[in-house]
DNA sequence: CGTGCCGTTGAAGGTTCTCAACCGTGGTGG
DNA sequence: CCACCACGGTTGAGAACCTTCAACGGCACG
């Protein structure tokens, strides 16, 4: 029965309230209970499209484009609900930032057994719906923002999901190589860093390590990252 | 009566099934119908998210960054749903690409009387993940790809949602000016230009006025694309 | 203590942008 | 009827930003 917690917490978390005991049921028979460890792929069968739930860790959803090339095209961490195509113009895979812990259902079957509870659907909606604003946002950046304001961008919106806010600043811990942030603001690495050297100089962010970032004046950074 | 029929449209077409006459009624009492004429703005009350049904005509969502900056997210056409978000990053307007009649509803009550009809939902939902591929795909190309490949991209989605195929080629009429495709793909206009004409010089494409373009060999675009 | 990976920094190069001029089309008015 | 203008599109030259290539530094791990 242990084996069944991560289900449990699925159960608990998404929906606003539980779902009747015969969906709760039939979402058990067709969910894939895996892990990643850092660095990994989350294993998804082939054949479908997948709704994955990460229960712990953090994640990449990852397309690839021809010639090796791969753009990051959101970054996932626990709790969140991704949806992962099968057939589209590029392929798309989910790896872990850190060790993770996930719940797949093909997609098909999840979206036909939850319709029945409304509550449920509706949850599931206003999150794709989240998910399609956050990757609209994603692609005002990439077209029409120069380094420093992807990058500001980034700081300010992984500040809002996974940031520690304090007296007017906000502590980082990036799950998240400087490779990664490239590939999800397309950019190099280089770049990448070369920014993070200007925002230090600013006195906009300061930086501990590879993975602690402190966004000193998260308004101001706001500012440089172009938004309205 | 007569100014009915769009919405009447709209509850044959989005829905797999009509809806209960419950539902029906009340979205027909927070639905606002509305024109534009080609470049204008589709008028959104403001305060909070929009759905919008697209009854006739073409649409550009456009996303403005800070210095006047647009990002063109994606094009609609008539039968299209579109989320329009107002509190985000950056500030997003519909605008008439062809003169166009649309069907407004306020998003968060358009989801909850939709709430009780489930088909309505799931459909719903199933058209939100088709935007949610689309924009990330969008995203790849933005962040990943030369100016030829997001060209080659964009001409084989539009084949794809409006081109009319026929023996191996595919033709194209399109309602957006080379400005729009650039504010679209993050490029500029003589970018377009210069790439359209590297297209036609390849035997790829074939033009014919501003509007028309002949996609000769769709499949080869596609690997020019950089699709996989 | 060596090794490998990740991140930083520097110099050269390329793709796209910017600026500018020109062309073709459609609409307007004399 | 035709000249004129406005607008969108095309083409060219130079500049800017980011990439590429390369070398180096620091931290973790064996």
């Amino acid at each position: 029965m242990a084996y069944c917690r991560p289900f449990e917490t699925f159960l608990k978390d998404v929906p606003r309230c539980p779902p009747a005991a015969e969906v709760a049921s039939s979402l058990d028979k067709i969910v894939h209970n895996v892990r990643a460890a850092r660095g990994g792929m989350v294993p998804l069968k082939a054949g479908g499209d997948m709704i994955v739930y990460i229960v712990s860790g953090a994640t990449k959803l990852i397309a690839s484009a021809s010639a090796g090339r791969e753009q990051i095209v959101s970054f996932h961490f626990s709790g969140d609900l991704v949806s992962v195509p099968a057939d589209a113009s590029h392929s798309y895979g989910l790896c872990a930032l850190a060790d993770a812990e996930a719940l797949v259902f093909p997609a098909k079957e999840f979206l036909e057994l939850t319709q029945s509870d409304a509550a449920f659907h509706g949850i599931l909606l206003e999150r794709s719906l989240t998910a399609l604003h956050r990757c609209r946002d994603k692609a005002v950046a990439l077209g029409r923002k120069s380094a420093e304001e992807r990058l500001a961008s980034f700081l300010v919106g992984m500040g809002e999901r996974i940031g520690l806010s304090a007296r007017g600043n906000c502590t980082l811990e990036l799950p998240m190589s400087r490779r990664d942030i490239g590939d999800s603001l397309g950019l190099t690495i280089e770049t990448i860093s070369r920014q993070f050297g200007s925002l230090r100089k600013a006195g906009l962010i300061e930086t501990s390590g590879r993975w602690v970032v402190v966004l000193c004046d998260p308004a101001q950074l706001a500012l440089r990252a172009g938004h309205i």
